[in-house]
RNA sequence: CGCGGGGUGGAGCAGUCAGGUAGCUCGUCGGGCUCAUAACCCGAAGGUCGUAGGUUCAAAUCCUACCCCCGCCA
C-alpha cells in the first residue's frame, strides 16, 4: 500500500465484481444463541445488519444478507433433556422465537441459518478437514480446571473467581483436538500489515494487533464428553464445539461444502463481519487463522460496535434490565424503534439507553422535525395549491443543503454509520423547516412563487424519504405516497434517484393522519 | 502490573491523525410566527477542552509526567 484511500473510497474500493458485473456485498450478523431470548442487543445488531443491506439495495448492489442461530452445545443438549424433547425439537422451537423477533422488527435478511441443517454439516466437516489436512489440528491432552456452566476452559487463578460467583468448576483431564492457533502469528500480523484498514473503528484494530502480538495459544476445538454436535469427520468419539461450528456458518451460507459451491462460494465470498466487540478475539483472530489455514480468504470487513447499556452496566438476560424488543416497539412503533437505535447508538461505542431519551429522540426527531414537516407542507399544499404538489425550483436554496445532506448521508450509509447518515438527513430537514420560516407560503397569494417554495419542500421530503427509507422503510413509504410518489422506495436507486428536482409536481398531495403523535410522557 | 479506549458548556457527542477565533443535538432563557403534531424559525447565556509542565508567534490538537473512568487477558 503506498496510499491511504479517503474515507469517501472505502466502499467502491473493495467492492468485488461478480459475473454479471453488479457489486456483490455479503453481510453477516453473528449467530445468536438459540437458547437465549432475543433482547435489544441482539435486535441492535441485526437491525444495523438491516438498514446497511437496505442501503446496499438501494445503492443497485446484490446484497447478500445473512442471519442466524447457534443450535448446538451442552447448554441446549440439557435444556432439551429437562423439558423432554431431543435438541432438534428444542432448537426448532426455540428458534422461533428470532424468527419472530426478526418478523417483527421487519429485518429483511435473505437467509436464516441454523447451525443444526445439513448443509452446515457438510461445512463443517470440510473446514475441519482442510485444517486438518494442513497439519493444524492436533489431538493433544488437556489437563486442567473447567466451568461446567461456561462450558469453557479456565485458569488455576480464576477457579475461586468462578465459584465465588456460584459456578460449578471440575477439575479434569480430557483428550481433545487444537487447533494449532500459535502457529499464526506470523501470517495474522502480515495479513493485518497488508489489509490496514478492515476493522472499524480503527481503535479495535489496535487491540486486534495487541492481542496476537500478546501471544496465541492453541485452542481446543473438540470434546468427547459432548453429543449435541459436528462430529470430528477422521475421529467419530469427538464432537466440535463453538468455534468451529459457530464461525463457519458465514461460509456455509456461502456455499462452502455445498453442491452449488462452485458457482456460490468466489461470488458472495469474503463477507462484511458485523460484530459487538465482546466477540472480537474469536472473530478477528481465531477466524481468519481458521480461513488461512484452509487456504481461503480472510474477510473483507468487520464493523464492530459497543454494548448497549442501561444505567451504565452490561444488558443481561439475567438482570432486571432486560428491555424486550417487542414492549417497545408495541409502545412507540416500529419505526420509532428502529430510528433509536440506529440514530442514537453510534457504532463502534457503548451506549446508554434509557426509556427518558427515547421519548426525547422521538419528539424532537420523529415528532416535531419530521413528522410536523410533511404536517405542514401537506396543509400548505392543500390550501395554496388545491391539493396538487408544484415541482421544485431549480435554484432553490435548498439545492445546497440537499447535496449536503445526501453526500454526508450517503457516506454515513456506506461506511456503517447509521447514526451520521440520520443526523446529515436530518439537516435537511432542519433546513426545510427554515425555508419555509423565511418564505411563509402560508401567507402569500398562491402563485409561481408559493408554488416554488412549496415544491422544494415536497422535494426536500422526497429527498429526505429517500436517505431515511433503510433505517425507516414504513415511514420512507408513507411519506412517498403521501406526497404523491409512485411505486416503492425501495425500488429507486441511488445516486441517480437523490438528484435534485425529482419531484415532477403535478401529484396528489394527502395530509393524512401524523405520521409520529407528539408524546406526553 | 501489561495492553486498549475514554476524560470538551447542564446532558449526550464532534473536533485531536495533517496546531491557527471551540462546533452539533437536547435542555435553559428571550424574541418571532401561528401553515403545522403548543410543532417551527431567529437570537442569547453557559466551556481556563482531566491536572501540571514543555515545544511554538500560536496547543483541545504536538511532547513529558501524573490523576480518574471503562474494557481486555483466551
Amino acid at each position: 500500500m503506498t496510499s491511504q484511500p479517503s474515507n469517501c473510497d472505502l466502499s467502491v474500493r473493495k467492492v468485488t465484481p461478480s459475473l454479471a458485473g453488479v457489486a456483490t456485498y455479503y453481510l453477516t450478523t453473528p449467530i445468536y444463541y438459540v437458547n437465549d431470548a432475543p433482547h435489544v442487543g441482539h435486535a441492535y445488531t441485526t437491525l444495523i445488519g438491516d438498514a446497511t443491506a437496505r442501503w446496499r439495495r438501494l445503492r443497485g448492489e446484490d446484497v447478500f444478507f445473512l442471519t442466524g442461530t447457534d443450535e448446538h452445545g451442552l447448554k441446549i443438549q440439557q435444556a432439551a433433556e429437562a423439558n423432554g424433547v431431543t435438541p432438534r425439537e428444542w432448537a426448532d422451537r426455540t428458534v422461533e422465537r428470532y424468527r419472530d423477533a426478526w418478523r417483527l422488527l421487519d429485518i429483511s435478511y435473505d437467509q436464516f441459518i441454523r447451525t443444526t441443517e445439513p448443509g452446515h454439516y457438510a461445512a463443517v466437516t470440510k473446514l475441519l478437514q482442510a485444517c486438518y489436512d494442513a497439519g493444524d489440528i492436533e489431538l493433544d491432552t488437556y489437563r486442567g480446571w473447567y466451568s461446567v456452566s461456561d462450558e469453557a476452559y479456565i485458569g488455576a487463578d480464576e477457579v475461586e473467581d468462578y465459584r465465588s460467583r456460584g459456578r460449578k468448576v471440575i477439575e479434569l483431564e480430557e483428550e481433545n483436538y487444537f487447533f494449532r492457533l500459535s502457529r499464526f502469528q506470523d501470517r495474522l500480523l502480515q495479513w493485518y500489515e497488508d489489509h490496514p484498514d478492515v476493522i472499524h473503528p480503527a481503535s479495535r484494530r489496535n487491540e486486534v494487533i495487541g492481542l496476537i502480538k500478546g501471544g496465541l495459544l492453541d485452542f481446543s476445538i473438540s470434546r468427547t464428553s459432548l453429543e449435541w454436535g459436528v462430529p470430528i469427520p477422521w475421529d467419530e468419539r469427538h464432537v466440535t464445539y463453538v468455534w468451529f461450528d459457530a464461525l463457519t456458518n458465514y461460509i456455509t451460507a456461502a456455499g462452502y461444502g455445498q453442491p452449488d459451491e462452485a458457482e456460490r462460494f468466489h461470488r458472495w465470498w469474503p463477507a462484511v463481519h458485523l460484530i459487538g466487540k465482546d466477540i472480537i478475539r474469536f472473530h478477528c483472530v481465531y477466524w481468519p487463522a481458521m480461513l488461512l489455514s484452509a487456504g481461503l480468504e480472510p474477510p473483507r470487513d468487520w464493523h464492530v460496535h459497543g454494548w448497549l447499556l442501561v444505567g451504565g452496566e452490561k444488558m443481561s438476560k439475567t438482570a432486571l434490565n432486560q428491555i424486550a424488543p417487542a414492549d417497545l416497539v408495541a409502545d412507540f412503533g416500529l419505526d420509532a424503534y428502529r430510528y433509536h437505535f440506529l440514530a442514537d447508538c453510534p457504532v463502534g461505542a457503548d451506549s446508554d439507553f434509557s426509556y427518558e431519551g427515547l421519548v426525547a429522540r422521538y419528539n424532537a426527531d420523529l415528532a416535531n422535525n419530521l413528522g410536523n414537516l410533511l404536517s405542514r407542507v401537506a396543509t400548505v399544499v392543500g390550501s395554496k395549491c388545491g391539493g396538487v404538489g408544484p415541482a421544485p425550483s431549480s435554484d432553490s436554496p435548498l439545492v445546497e443543503a440537499a447535496a449536503v445532506a445526501v453526500a454526508e448521508a450517503a457516506e454515513g450509509w456506506d461506511t456503517v454509520q447509521p447514526s451520521e447518515a440520520l443526523a446529515a438527513t436530518w439537516q435537511l430537514i432542519r433546513a426545510t423547516n427554515a425555508h419555509l420560516e423565511a418564505n411563509e407560503p402560508w401567507r402569500a397569494e398562491p402563485g409561481p412563487v408559493v408554488d416554488g417554495v412549496l415544491g422544494d419542500a415536497l422535494e426536500a421530503l422526497r429527498v429526505v424519504a429517500l436517505l431515511a427509507s433503510p433505517a425507516i422503510p414504513g415511514t420512507a413509504q408513507t411519506i412517498w405516497e403521501r406526497i404523491g410518489l409512485p411505486g416503492q422506495v425501495s425500488a429507486q436507486r441511488v445516486p441517480d434517484a437523490l438528484a435534485w428536482g425529482g419531484y415532477p409536481g403535478g401529484l396528489t398531495v394527502t395530509k393524512g393522519a401524523p405520521l409520529f403523535p407528539r408524546r406526553q410522557d
